[in-house]
RNA sequence: GUAGGUGUAGCUCAGUUGGUUAGAGCAUCAGGUUGUGGUUCUGAGGGCCGUGGGUUCGAUUCCCAUCACUUACCCCA
């Protein structure tokens, strides 16, 4: 038997529901909020992802699936969607059109890791991005939207905001916090290493013993300049005039290179240790590094898996018809008025031949409303009975060849 | 890579202090005297007890290895 490889999933049964149910609710969200579908290809030149999600990343320095490709082509599987749609942005030549896009997308990532609760080798992302709007009320907006979405599909978070600074103040912090950690003994084995290849994240260290030595570091939030502190003073009075409770955590920050300013997470404590079921914000100098004409960024991206439990679906209600024979010779017939309403209802039937209780005990199975069976009695006297299972009525129907 | 947990029917799980024919619930299928359902009753099918080796007269059970799944660390959505 040839069984899927590790981390990677079939999208079937209750699973799928749940995932197309998710796909064109939040889809329809986002087009509410004037954003509309991109997709771009799952194989992209690696070089794109080395210069967007960054290097010292461990996506893409040990978790990319990525091969030469039969023209000798230096390749990956997307790891992330934000990189293909600023290339998308740029190869449409967007960024020199200028205005305003708004995208959003949805599909499978690949990152090699070890597979756990909410972490699979191929998983799937429901993201957005805004092109061209330098106001953090943009930000605010998608925010509000990620409300909106949480909302609709009855999922409970917390929201987390920060500010990363930007290429004015953001370099200097990182001189000086590097200095601080220079200063401290006693840092984890995973700290001393993030000490070298992004500093910014041995804020984020889980150890305790780090937790204690970083109390005294200098804090990101207390070192942006004016206008990012006037930005994110801006996020934060949005949000609160809309209602929408948030923490500001000094120390989240993104795993990817190309974010600045807002850096937002959504969290949920009822899935596990991957807690983060939505995370997102501004990517100022991403569409400039990719070679594009300078444009300002904002974005998020969910992960799927993640919230999927979390998803209610409204309780399904009968639908459609489910028609029977009663015998062989009503099969063929009864082939004929289903392909007729299958036109405009869904349908189910069966091929063979069984008794009324058989028949009616099946129709409660697939959620049927309406209910014919036809046996010789309908064929002779030519009519058949329409019952509603719900109300129990039964109308009398001519029956037409 | 590291650490823990779990592998028995399609699914969820019992069980065997080592012994002939391995169980339950759910699901599937067929019936409950000629054609009115959702709860019910009866019956049937379905298992290399993850794989390989060891101990033993005998292993699904004990020992070792291995593989798979799963949770957590790292990282991230």
């Amino acid at each position: 038997m040839i069984n899927p490889l590790r981390g990677m999933k079939d999208t079937v049964g209750e699973f799928s529901e749940k995932y197309i149910y998710f796909i064109e609710n939040a889809s329809r969200i986002a087009k509410n909020y004037g954003f509309s579908y991109i997709e771009t290809p799952i194989l992209e030149e690696t070089a794109l992802f080395k210069r967007s999600v960054g290097e010292s990343s461990d996506i893409v320095g040990k978790e990319m699936y990525q091969f030469t490709d039969k023209g000798n082509n230096d390749v990956c599987m997307r790891p992330e969607g934000t990189a293909g749609v600023v290339r998308a942005f740029i190869s449409q030549k967007y960024d020199r059109a200028g205005g305003v896009k708004r995208f959003f997308y949805h599909g499978p990532m690949f990152r090699y890791e070890r597979p756990q609760k909410g972490r699979l080798r191929q998983f799937h992302q429901f993201g957005v991005e805004t092109f061209g709007v330098q106001s953090v009320k943009e930000d605010a907006m998608i925010i509000l939207m990620l409300r909106d979405m949480f909302e609709f599909f009855s999922i409970k978070y917390s929201l987390q905001i920060n500010s990363l600074g930007c290429p004015d103040c953001m370099p200097t912090y990182r001189e000086n916090l590097v200095k601080f950690l220079d200063s401290i003994d006693g840092l984890c084995e995973d700290c001393l290493r993030r000490k070298i290849t992004n500093p910014i994240r041995v804020l984020d260290c889980k150890n305790e013993n780090c937790h204690k030595l970083l109390e005294s570091a200098p804090m990101l939030l207390s070192n942006i300049c004016s206008t990012c502190r006037a930005d994110f003073d801006e996020l934060k009075s949005i949000l609160k005039s809309f209602g929408l409770e948030y923490e500001v955590n000094t120390k989240l920050v993104r795993g990817l290179d190309y974010y600045n300013k807002t850096a937002f997470e959504f969290i949920s404590n009822e899935i596990g240790a991957q807690s983060a079921i939505t995370g997102g914000g501004r990517y100022d100098k991403l569409v400039e590094y990719l070679d594009g004409r300078s444009t300002p960024g904002v974005g998020f991206a969910m992960g799927i898996e993640r919230l999927i439990d979390l998803v209610k679906m409204p309780e399904n209600k009968k639908i459609g018809y489910y028609i029977g024979a009663m015998s062989d010779e009503a099969i063929k017939q009864v082939m004929h008025l289903v392909v007729k309403l299958r036109k405009s209802n869904v349908v189910h039937t069966q091929y063979s031949s069984k008794s009324l209780k058989a028949h009616m005990k099946a129709a409660d199975k697939v959620n049927a409303k309406k209910f014919i069976c036809i046996g010789d009695s309908e064929l002779e006297t030519k009519t058949y009975v329409v019952k509603d299972l719900d109300t129990k009525e039964e109308i009398s129907v001519e029956l037409r060849d």
